[in-house]
DNA sequence: TATAATGTTTGAAC
DNA sequence: AGTTCAAACATTAT
């Protein structure tokens, strides 16, 4: 689950604000939340954030973790459940914490906040010149929120090849990169809401390349090993980015960036999470 | 049907 | 002692 996946899971939660935990079940053997109240739903990056009374609950879905609301699977064992009221909330298959101290969170690293810095970000990508832009835009410290697929969509959209060094990007390339990095995950957060997602998937998974008819090449990338699918015409290795293209489609602002930085949909944040 | 994978932590190996 | 690496985890989608 990606950063714009746990803003809609902030959404849901809601409603369960300001009400009590009378129930919890589940593996994840966390009787210390019964009777305690929500006071907080909010997410950092891949962290879904719940806070109570001197303690946060930290989920991590990681690849295949999931969440239901009053609609538990068959045959599946939660690792937690909470009662809340005559409401049920299943988490499923993910890491769980509590955290008894308050964690610091620097939420200008996070695509997502309204406190994401892109010039904090333009400074931290140039630290590693060795770094492939795969593994960069991976990276949690720089990109909180960012997976696989936004990863792959973004290099895509730039035509940047992800197996690119960051001392081969120009100025104007980074700058486009923190850029479309943040714009492409709240027009993934769009497509979500939408259940439009996947159809609007250009390179993750697909066979042939929209632009040019290419085909599309899978491939294991980069210190993370992770999977990159990548046109094998238009992310070239080595070239140079044709400088206009990116200031028409990344650099000149664009009534969907303006909208989308208009207002947040999350509430603003300081830099730690309340106890 | 078998394999891959919206991801991170852990602990062994170096 | 610091860094690197693969395994483990769990389950859905292809």
């Amino acid at each position: 689950m990606e950063g714009p996946s746990l803003i809609i899971a902030t959404e849901e939660f809601a409603p369960f604000l300001g009400r009590k935990v009378s129930c919890v079940y589940g593996s994840a053997n966390l009787p210390s939340l019964k009777g305690l109240t929500l006071e907080s739903v909010s997410s950092w990056g891949k962290h879904f954030l719940l806070g109570f009374t001197g303690l946060t609950l930290r989920v991590h879905f990681l690849l295949s973790g999931s969440y239901r609301i009053n609609q538990r699977r068959e045959n599946r064992e939660p690792k937690l459940e909470l009662k809340i009221g005559k409401d049920r909330i299943y988490f499923y298959s993910c890491s769980i914490r509590i955290l008894e101290k308050p964690e610091v969170y620097d939420w200008s690293v996070d695509v997502m906040s309204s406190s994401w810095d892109p010039k904090k970000a333009l400074k931290a990508i140039s630290l590693d010149r060795d770094e492939m832009v795969a593994d960069l835009l991976m990276s949690q410290k720089i990109f909180a929120g960012i997976g696989n697929i936004i990863k792959n969509e973004v290099l895509y959209n730039l035509r940047i090849h992800p197996e690119t060094r960051i001392r081969d990007l120009g100025a104007k390339e980074k700058i486009a990169l923190v850029k479309e990095a943040h714009d492409y995950s709240w027009q993934f957060l769009e497509w979500k809401k939408k259940g439009e997602l996947k159809r609007n998937l250009k390179i993750f998974r697909r066979r042939q390349c929209q632009r040019c008819l290419a085909p599309i090449v899978r491939e294991v990338t980069g210190r993370l090993k992770r999977v990159s699918w990548y046109c094998e015409l238009c992310q070239q290795p080595v070239q140079t980015i044709d400088s206009n293209f990116l200031i028409e489609h990344f650099l000149k602002p664009k009534a969907r960036s303006k909208k989308l930085r208009k207002k947040s949909l999350r509430p603003q944040q300081g830099d730690k999470v309340k106890p």
